[in-house]
DNA sequence: AAGACCTTTCGGCCCCCGCCGAAGGATCGC
DNA sequence: GCGATCCTTCGGCGGGGGCCGAAAGGTCTT
């Protein structure tokens, strides 16, 4: 009468999920969806918590796989394992109970603008210029929805002429469509959306505000979204 | 410096994985990822914990929202709450750690081997006979898997072959890759999936072997998916 | 060599949570 | 109505896990 399969495999599922189930390790994780390495005092710091407790939760994270350390010196980066373990934690993050965000005060408000204009996510573009690139390719027949979120064959042409290599085909999709926490559409993400973000870095289209992961639209930026994208200016600095 | 947005996003990602992060909550999950309601007792023996640990946990799940219930009589009977909290589970079950299955007494070994072979998961066909499918779709040019997984014409054109009608586009995706458990290969879900599914139920394709999750191909089955798919036999009743 | 900084280990505290059994509704079948 | 079955509530037990501060180990700077 019962079944061994979901019975037994039902403690292995209980520990990963044990591992995002505690406020400070859930933390690390979303600050570490920017993609990039911090160091465990940053990280304790942004928790509001010591380093020792630091230290144990990213332990436990290393340990199960979901974060990869590197030591360098006197510091300690961590940062997420791959783009699998970051599509885990946006899935359950899109999912999790929302409510209302009582911090109101005017430092807070205005990095949560710029955190809703434009940031990254992991390792692709999000918030309204997220958006609103994603969109701008589907009104121009470089993204196909139809059947699933495609790249059409103009889309890869115009990643061309855009000097855009594809890396070759993994197991990672080209495409996928990743939804946007602020905007509540979905964005451009996979191997594609990657490249496009890192591509948007290296020509000087965008740039880090601070160390946060918001970033902001360069004037040259600016130009080549309107060339290549048909985007006005308006499109990408909406406030709401 | 401090980072309000996923500070204070943390404790609601927790909370969700919250749930899943106990054994007994988990093999429920599991268990209900077969797509069909449970009383609460039969899960609580599935889990094998008391009747009213179950009722416990089970609100703990709904009231999170994973499941929804409905009250017949004296039975409550739960099912996972909609595709997108399947899909959860099956992301995380995929990426879970996993061990070595113990059980090695002859009965569990042919249910294993019963599960191995066909079954449903969620709403769509897994296990070989889900793969088998999935592939010879591909190698038919049903399926297309360049730019992520799409249905291509001639998929549309056999579907609707089969009397297969697709349901209106919704936010969910006509086709999804989803990772099988026991194959390590990508089988189809997603609404091309579930209705594939539906149609081989309602044809007599396949039949439930008892209560469980195992499916039976059966002889009409078997000559469906040779004229449609040219699947021979062998294929799709591999014992590993 | 000395001081500053990042990280780790350890002990101890405390709270939360999962488990059970017993008892009490609620509902069905006879 | 009267048992049988399903579910729920409650009290109590036990273990695990998160937190901190103090102290110690490394590493870089001066």
């Amino acid at each position: 009468m019962r079944d061994p399969d979901t019975r037994l495999d039902g403690p292995d599922l209980a520990a990963l999920a044990g591992l995002l189930a505690d406020g400070t390790r859930a933390s690390f994780c979303l600050a570490l969806l920017d993609g990039r390495a911090w160091t465990a005092t940053e990280l304790a710091r942004h928790a509001g918590v010591a380093a020792s407790t630091a230290t144990e939760h990213l332990n436990l994270l290393v340990g199960g796989g979901l974060l990869v350390q590197e030591r360098q010196g006197r510091h300690r980066y961590v940062r997420l394992a791959d783009p699998e373990t970051a599509q885990l934690i946006e899935t359950l993050a899109s999912m999790a109970p929302r409510r209302v965000t009582p911090s109101c005060s005017l430092p807070a408000v205005n990095r949560s603008r710029a955190l809703a204009r434009a940031r990254t996510c992991y390792d692709h573009l999000a918030g309204a210029l997220g958006v609103a690139i994603t969109e701008a390719m589907t009104d121009r027949g470089l993204l196909d929805w139809e059947q699933g979120l495609t790249l059409t064959g103009n889309g890869t042409a115009w990643l061309a002429e855009l000097g855009i290599v594809l890396p070759p085909a993994t197991r990672r999709p080209p495409v996928r469509s990743c939804l946007d926490w602020t905007e509540r559409r979905p964005h451009l993400a996979g191997t594609v959306g990657a490249a496009m973000c890192r591509h948007a870095f290296d020509s000087g289209w965008i740039t880090r505000i601070g160390t946060s992961r918001a970033v902001a639209l360069t004037e040259i930026g600016r130009r080549a979204l309107r060339d290549h994208l048909g985007l006005s200016g308006e499109t990408h600095t909406p406030i709401s």
